[in-house]
DNA sequence: GACATCTGTTTAAGCGCTTCGACACTTCAA
DNA sequence: TTGAAGTGTCGAAGCGCTTAAACAGATGTC
């Protein structure tokens, strides 16, 4: 193993100086910062990880906190999370992963060890646990998501309201009148995720601005699940002529079951999806779709956590910054004028 | 923050017994035992992990190297990588996400810089740069994936010859006799990615012992890219009555353009997919489909690298461990007996 | 010419933990 | 009775790094 202390020798300094080139905290002449790099190169030193955590009170590493339950749309997490990587690499960190089940335990496990210097929690809930312990422990967060409570924490999200009202402007624009919105499982709003109710409240409040009708029917997801809130809803409205659909497994099973019932799209009906831009290429016909970058969440994230480590590493207290990000519509193959009234 | 020495004051006893009874490495009596770990308690000690890294030289951490790449289906990656943060939490380890863009040097920087004690490949090729690295490092790790020369590292896979081959089988049983085989786009098999040509050989081989014509597509998974793989089918083998899928997002354009094209699923045509039970369940008519499970994967990668660790923790030389996982067929609605000759 | 200032480098004191060896005490065998 | 072996605890060294403080030498100021 290569240690400072060989650097140091190789390059005919003290260690501490190599530390210096290294971290660029003092001022070294160029000449020993050139004959040090090239010691770390020849031996290929790369610090010990834990000595520097222990000597320096950071660890360079951030914690992702992601959730087991898979009624979310996965891609969407794992793009987050790749994302979080990618940009905390850019600052020299790296990213542990810590699943959800660990709960506020977790979260005080990871920071009283000083294994993580900050946190990012993904599936907030809007009373979520784990904020008052990061608040007790002083620990530097962000949250991916919204909660009541985010006193001492930073966030960022999309912009869900102004995706649903996206949608439904969207639709009353094309001149339709009837519309259903698909949602997720009950399960979902029982739970107070907040990306499903802003959605939900963003399309109702727009809806009633623009005098749209409108029903809201929950769905699971599976083909029987579409099928039934399809049923319910043609039942209920027979003039519906546009669908906005959250749920990412309905999108299939309802264009099948429109064509099945004789409805094409988007002549006689129009579907508008809120889902990412790759899997609404992939239909057939392509969809119009309100999409968030999740990249772009993953990244404003990280750039809030090193903002917050950056602030209290100087003695300061951190701003808690709180990010939306707009959402933008699409506008694909799946949604047309409304058809003129029979 | 509270360290080992105000735990060891707090009871009465040294820091070394503290770390004794933490650790068990050695004999201590059930009345300090009590003592000891009430403190803990009381205090809400977490060991600091950069000083422990330090002393004990082993981070407790594993990395997991993913693709950054969205060809494979996400779902399946973010499940093995949450398997594998449950299984090494139960180790007393935690995970560290690498994205695979880092490559060679970035196994080089994990493994030099002691972050992690051992590592985790995913998206491994037959010819993978990182292998070499390991082994010249030392590193402990384990593939999921099989590669050409795998001296020094575990494995661990599905049997993709196996699933490739219960597909074949199940068709013959039904009495079809000329096969279509939608696979991945064909950058994945330039690519030489090990699950796609194991699973092809596979089907050939087993196809050929059962006297079935077949013929492989490749498919991009886009909706345009599987209506031309399914046109030429039905174009140069009016006779397909069977067709395996490999490629997740072929799966619901298949089904549809199977539709439109006047077949019915399963009376004229069998569908058979190679993906996950919980997508194989959302298509209607519900899938046949061919499965390995990706928690397991996860879960066997992990026992492997433990199993590493601790062997060359006593000082000996690691087994290199192949394990190949035995996929499951399970027989839904897609899949009939051949219709009758005309 | 004396002193202050700036630049570049070194010395040394930890950071909080693990672990080796020492030690005190008890138990057992010869 | 003595020595050997076992049990439970402690002291202290050291893991590889960072960083405050000290220092040496060059440069500038009056």
């Amino acid at each position: 193993m290569v240690t400072i202390a060989d650097v140091a020798r190789h390059a005919g300094v003290s260690s501490s100086t190599v530390s210096y080139v290294l971290s660029g905290k003092r001022a070294i002449s160029e000449e020993t910062r050139r004959r040090v790099r090239t010691a770390v190169r020849e031996l290929g030193y790369h610090p010990n990880a834990g000595a520097r955590a222990l000597a320096a009170r950071r660890s360079h590493i951030i914690a992702l906190m992601v959730p087991l339950r898979t009624d979310v749309y996965v891609p969407v997490m794992m793009e987050i999370a790749i994302a979080v990587t990618t940009a905390a690499r850019q600052h020299g960190y790296d990213v542990l992963l810590i699943t959800n089940d660990e709960g506020p335990d977790g979260v005080r496990r990871i920071a009283a060890s000083g294994l993580a210097d900050g946190l990012i929690l993904m599936d907030v809930e809007l009373d979520d646990e784990r904020i008052p312990v990061l608040r007790a422990q002083g620990t530097q967060a962000t949250l991916i998501g919204l909660a009541d409570d985010a006193r001492g924490v930073s966030c960022v999200d999309h912009d869900f309201v102004a995706a649903g009202a996206l949608c439904a402007d969207h639709l009353a624009d094309l001149g339709h009148r009837e519309i259903a919105f698909i949602g997720y499982g009950s399960g979902v709003y029982h739970r107070h995720a907040g990306y499903a109710e802003r959605t939900l409240a963003g399309f109702r409040d727009r809806a009633g601005q623009r005098g749209l009708r409108f029903l809201h029917r929950t769905c699971e997801g599976t083909y029987e699940s579409t099928a039934g809130a399809l049923a319910r809803v043609l039942a209920d409205r027979p003039g519906t002529t546009g669908f906005v659909v959250q749920n990412e497994g309905a999108i299939g099973p309802l264009l099948t079951l429109l064509r099945t019932s004789g409805r094409t799209v988007p002549e006689d009906v129009s579907v508008i999806a809120l889902c990412q831009d790759q899997l609404a290429e992939q239909f057939a016909p392509r969809l119009t779709a309100v999409t968030g970058s999740a990249q772009e969440l993953g990244r404003v994230a990280v750039e809030q956590i090193m903002g917050r480590l950056a602030a209290a590493g100087d003695g300061g207290r951190p701003d808690d910054d709180r990010a939306l990000l707009i959402p933008t519509l699409t506008v694909r193959e799946s949604t047309g004028p409304a058809p003129l009234l029979p």
